[in-house]
DNA sequence: ATTAAACTTTCCTGTCAGGGGAAGGTAAAG
DNA sequence: CTTTACCTTCCCCTGACAGGAAAGTTTAAT
């Protein structure tokens, strides 16, 4: 199968298969002749599962991880389970980061009249820095 | 003042403060003799006034239009209004998918007894996809 | 059989917001 | 005077690709 048949099969851009081709993440036969990369159905379901992690924000190094246990028989559910709690946990963070980061900033809004008058509480606020305290880091 | 001594006020790496300058965002005076950046109060104000912004989510290039809006006397409040309840949206558009993703982890940690036997039912989520809609893009 | 369109390849550059570190000049302290 | 602590510019590195050029290949239509 060809290279943009497989991308589309895994809803991924020809651009990113190639670059995962690149990084020996998943990496089809190909031919020598050619060139050209020849994906069968094992690389379109690594794809597919590259892809779904990708989009549960694992990164790169950790879709290789979880790659390496999917393919592995042999494997324990261990640490694909604490991967994946340890992701929530990341996650949760940054839910609490944004969280504030929203009220903070709809807090300033409410109290920005927002008409052509020079007068701004919300550069005021980021001039000051007080009675303000953003989020240490994003 | 010394880039270290502007940088440490502002609550910013010295790498950074030189990054500003060099994309010309808070850019103070330079002796031409040494060369070293001499940092002014206003100059201070403005890279804490970055920083703050910066906290806040918003893009250099942002900063960059809140910044001439902060240095201009006859500024309107209408705009950074606009600027900043469009970045509330984004950043709720953000919480919603991180919401999402960390119900469907939590779900998936949920089921997965996490022993050293191999089955795991994140890793088969991931591989066959039904059953499961990850958020479509992050 | 020829041609044109639609693929494919590698290679290079760019993104965003800086971080790391080298080579060399300057300033402050002892 | 020397050491230490700064400062400068310069270049390469990050993550996860996207965009595009130049050149080769396959497929479809003529």
């Amino acid at each position: 199968m060809n290279i943009s048949t497989a991308a589309a099969k895994a809803s991924l851009t020809v651009k990113t298969v190639r670059y995962y081709d690149s990084i020996g993440l998943v990496s089809p036969y190909q031919n020598p002749q050619t060139g050209y990369r020849d994906y069968a159905e094992a690389d379109i379901a690594k794809l597919q599962f590259v892809g779904t992690a990708r989009r549960f924000n694992f990164s790169i190094e950790e879709c290789r991880e979880l790659l390496s246990l999917y393919e592995d028989k042999n494997r324990s559910s261990e640490t694909v389970k604490a991967l994946t709690v340890q992701k929530i946990a990341e996650i949760e963070d940054r839910l609490a980061e944004l969280t504030a980061l929203r009220d903070q900033l709809a807090h300033l809004a409410r109290s920005c009249h927002g008409d052509h008058r020079p007068d701004c509480p919300i550069l005021d606020a980021f001039s000051t820095r007080e009675g303000l305290s953003p989020p240490s880091s994003s």
